[in-house]
DNA sequence: AATATCACG
DNA sequence: ACGTACGTGATATTT
């Protein structure tokens, strides 16, 4: 027989320490209770044992800290994100039916030796998991230990017989404890024998075995004089040692393996992992919801009739639609191509219809139906509305009448939630699994080869959407979410599916061009390097391009990143003038990022209208911007004079312009307004440069003496403070001493005393309210500021100064685009948004719209808000991008 | 799947 | 003393 004794304090310590952090959609940090989840699964599966328990120190003195004062002195207590998660670690052991040991006086240590005697002396066998090499003194033949160690975020363990043992340390496992009364132990803050250290200790021990046998020869001992002289002097500290190394085995602890005999989870384990949001642990340990718990469908609504059919006549879907119009609203899914979709309607408090419309079933006009179904007198909640949208569109069929968005609002309640799917949203809001087939495919609605497992999910999953929908519209108001989701995000659906639809004309031509003169450049490089190196290598491959640049040709190196020397563009930069292989070097990165993520990544996409169609993601950032992917149009090329040139390739239809139109320093007119600072206000008021203004403030120069270079620290110092600023990464961008950079923002903060209490104010309102808001409300939970971790709680207080300037400027440029498409539509013009970058919005319109076009976009960007500064927008127009940007 | 790099605001 | 600016996405290489 065999039982598994693990050491909680060392192994919930690791799972902390070794992975990142992890926490549930409030908050609480989970990340060690999952990593000893993990390790313990992992260390059960591979040994089997018959038996398994747990120990734990507790917090009271015990007789080694009464002998040794100093012992475990320096420990720090644990970080409060350890800390709590240390009670509910016992409350999942206790589910689990997984006996856990702790005694006052006693550290873990000394229960698990403990513990493995009585097993030893009850003819088991015992392993012993644990981070911690004194437990090596517990091994015998009977006793062995999983030593687990965490690096790079890999945990790894070695197994521990005394034959491994003898092999790595040549003696017995028992005199780790002669070791440590020599060498002693940092972590734990006894000294051993002062001077000695682990390579004399395991010299010694190695030839005498015990401290006894070394004392009772000495002086004659092979070792040093100096050695000899130490350990006359330290033997009162060695024999201290000895006592604080020896771990106990004779605690007074009622133990018998056979009450440790491993026994099924309890139903208390299910409810706990949903708590925890351990999702991926109920499946691999396969719990399924305790019988007395209600299912969904009866924690939601006990008394409530769902009738479900399947439409096929024409007659009856009439009655439907008359039904659904009178409905306040109905709960809809549609599958990506339309073929299926479901329609919940609720008839009375207790009563409600679920039907499927399927193409393939329904015998009257199916697009006849579509258009009355995604017209306005229909009342639709959805999930995803705008990829819904595009999809209509693409099929001519109208997009109206969406009243609510169960992922847009999840996303405004928690923007930094990561997902949004349906029955991930489900188990947060409602802390059951989503009741669903068991064979569904988690991308469900991609799925269309099983009819009847789609119709099962679909009704599930329709259900799902419509309790989200009642649990969430009250959160919205509660938050004053309210008039940004209505106002702005759930009306910039139809916008940004109108500008997907339409997409953007590349030539083609001139991007296929552009990448063939791409590859010869690289091509030429390529040579010029493999001659200057001496060899062929792969230049793509940072590993390989340091061995080259830092052991070959020796070049001094900078940085270092995880896996080696960095390579990247700031180290290369001040390496340029060393060798000529640098310069090349950086130009066949640029031509090599040209080619394949700019000409062969577009040509890719380019559909069969010649346009390229992007996806506007609603709900990826934390500040409530937009992303952009397949492709990626928010970054293309515009700060280079050569990468510039393919904005010249995004042109507009024949006869048309685009009009390019972007505002004028947004973030820092908000940071004036935020932080309420008068000197930045005044200078935006009188129309001035504000770097210029920022410099002339900053070096206490006029504003005719600010140079170039003045001017240009002084545009990053302003960049720096909306980012969170510090004098290190300033010192960086700019290339000055840290010493300098720290003056500049001194000088700066001691000029605009607004933006000086802004930063301290908005850390301090965070703080206390947990989370911080754009002007419309929009909010980012920070639970970092709570963090005992420096490097976490500083970068929770960058974010609360970011968020609400980036975050407003997101809300003031979504609110633009509603308006501008609003208008252009309602003044006939012909004109459509296609592209949205940040501060920027492109409009494709006839050459002969263009002026009034432009003034519009301008005029209506520039009105959204009246704020204490002016807020300015710019636009201009021409035959390209490049030439629209003006 | 993780890492390094680099494109954008 | 800590380590070092906010927000994204795509690509190539390596594990």
């Amino acid at each position: 027989m065999k039982l598994m004794v693990i050491d909680g304090n060392s192994i919930l310590n690791r799972a902390y320490y070794g992975i990142r952090p992890l926490t549930t959609r409030e908050g609480f940090y989970t990340h060690a209770i999952y990593g000893f989840l993990s390790t313990m699964k992992r260390l059960t599966d591979e040994e089997q044992p018959d038996a398994l328990c747990v120990t734990f120190d507790r917090r009271e003195p015990t007789f080694r800290h009464l002998e040794f004062p100093n012992y475990k002195a320096q420990r720090k207590g644990m970080p409060e994100e350890l800390a709590m998660q240390l009670p509910v670690m016992k409350d999942v052991l206790d589910a689990m039916n997984i006996p856990r040991y702790e005694l006052a006086g006693y550290e873990a240590d000394d229960l698990i030796g403990t513990i493995s005697r009585k097993c030893e002396a009850a003819n088991w066998n015992c392993v012993i998991v644990t981070g911690d090499k004194d437990s090596l003194q517990l091994v015998t033949d009977r006793t062995t230990v999983k030593l687990v160690s965490t690096r790079m975020g890999q945990t790894t363990t070695k197994d521990m017989t005394p034959e491994a043992f003898r092999a790595e340390y040549g003696f017995d496992p028992i005199r780790i404890i002669d070791l440590k009364a020599l060498m002693g132990d940092a972590s734990d803050n006894y000294p051993g024998v002062p001077g000695v250290g682990e390579k004399t200790a395991m010299e010694l021990i190695q030839k005498y075995a015990t401290i006894d046998a070394i004392y009772d020869k000495l002086p004659d001992i092979d070792a040093k004089p100096a050695a000899i002289r130490k350990l006359t002097e330290g033997e009162e500290s060695a024999r201290q040692s000895y006592r604080l190394a020896t771990i106990l085995t004779d605690a007074p602890l009622d133990f018998d393996p056979r009450e440790n005999l491993r026994k099924a989870p309890s139903d208390a384990l299910y409810p706990l992992f949903l708590k925890l949001e351990f999702h991926k642990l109920i499946e691999t340990y396969q719990l399924t919801p305790p019988t007395n718990l209600p299912t969904a469908e009866e924690a939601e609504q006990p008394e409530f009739t769902v009738t479900a059919e399947t439409v096929t006549g024409e007659a009856r879907a009439n009655e439907l639609l008359a039904l659904w119009r009178k409905a306040e609203h109905v709960t809809l899914l549609a599958l990506p191509d339309l073929s299926a979709i479901f329609v919940d309607c609720a008839l009375s408090e207790s009563e409600a219809i679920a039907a499927e419309l399927f193409f393939s079933k329904y015998e009257g006009d199916w697009n006849a139906l579509l258009r009355a179904l995604f017209s306005p007198d229909i009342k639709k909640v959805s999930h995803n509305v705008k990829d819904l949208m595009r999809t209509l569109l693409e099929n001519d069929l109208p997009i109206e009448g969406f009243v609510f968005d169960t992922a847009l609002a999840a996303y405004l309640v928690d923007a930094t939630a990561g997902s949004y799917d349906i029955d991930k949203l489900f188990v947060s809001y409602f802390h059951h699994e989503l009741p669903k087939p068991i064979h569904l495919d988690p991308d469900a609605f991609s799925m269309l080869g099983d009819a009847a497992t789609a119709e099962a999910a679909f009704h599930s999953y329709t259900a799902a959407v419509g309790a989200l929908h009642e649990a969430l519209w009250p959160a919205l108001e509660k938050q004053q979410l309210h008039e940004l989701y209505f106002q702005v995000e759930l009306p910039l659906c139809a916008v940004l599916a109108r500008m997907e639809h339409t997409g953007v004309l590349v030539d083609r031509r001139a991007l296929a061009d552009f990448g063939a003169e791409m590859e010869q450049r690289t091509r030429e490089l390529e040579r010029r390097i493999y001659d200057a190196a001496g060899e062929e290598f792969n230049i793509n491959s940072p590993k390989q391009l340091g061995t080259i640049l830092f052991e070959k040709l020796a070049l001094p190196h900078g940085k270092k990143t995880k896996t080696g020397w960095s390579t990247n563009a700031d180290v290369l930069e001040k390496l340029r003038w060393e060798t000529p292989i640098v310069a090349d070097v950086l130009e066949y990165r640029q031509y090599a990022k040209f080619k394949s993520t700019y000409c062969d990544g577009l040509l890719k996409v380019i559909a069969p209208d010649g346009r390229i169609h992007t996806s506007f993601q609603m709900t990826v950032t934390a500040t409530g911007r937009l992303s952009s992917t397949e492709p990626n149009l928010q970054n293309i090329p515009t700060r280079t004079e050569l990468g510039s040139e393919f904005r010249r390739m995004f042109v507009p239809a024949e006869g048309c312009v685009l009009v390019d139109a972007d505002y004028s320093q947004i973030e820092l007119r908000l940071l004036a307004h935020i932080a309420d600072d008068k000197t930045m206000q005044e200078a935006f008021r009188g129309g001035e440069d504000i770097h210029t203004v920022t410099a002339s403030q900053a070096f206490g120069v006029p504003v005719e003496q600010v140079t170039k270079q003045m001017r240009s620290h002084a545009k990053a110092v302003n960049f720096g403070i909306v980012y969170g600023i510090s004098a290190f990464s300033l010192a960086q961008d700019i290339g000055v001493t840290v010493a300098e950079a720290k003056a500049y923002i001194e000088n700066y903060l001691a000029r605009f005393s607004g933006v000086r209490n802004y930063m301290t104010s908005v850390v301090e309102q965070a703080k206390a309210a947990g989370f911080v808001e754009t002007l419309m409300h929009r909010r980012r939970a920070l639970p970092e500021l709570a963090a005992s971790n420096f490097q976490t709680r500083s970068f929770g207080e960058r974010v609360a100064l970011n968020m609400p300037i980036q975050g407003t400027a997101a809300d003031i440029i979504k609110l633009a685009m509603v308006r501008v498409d609003e208008r252009l539509r309602a003044e006939g013009l012909r004109g459509k948004l296609i592209l949205q970058v940040h501060d920027e919005l492109i409009v494709e319109c006839p050459e002969a719209e263009a002026e009034r076009t432009a003034k519009l976009v301008e005029d209506e960007m520039e009105q959204v808000m009246t704020l204490s500064v002016p807020l300015t927008a710019e636009a201009h127009w021409g035959k390209n991008w490049l030439e629209a940007k003006g």
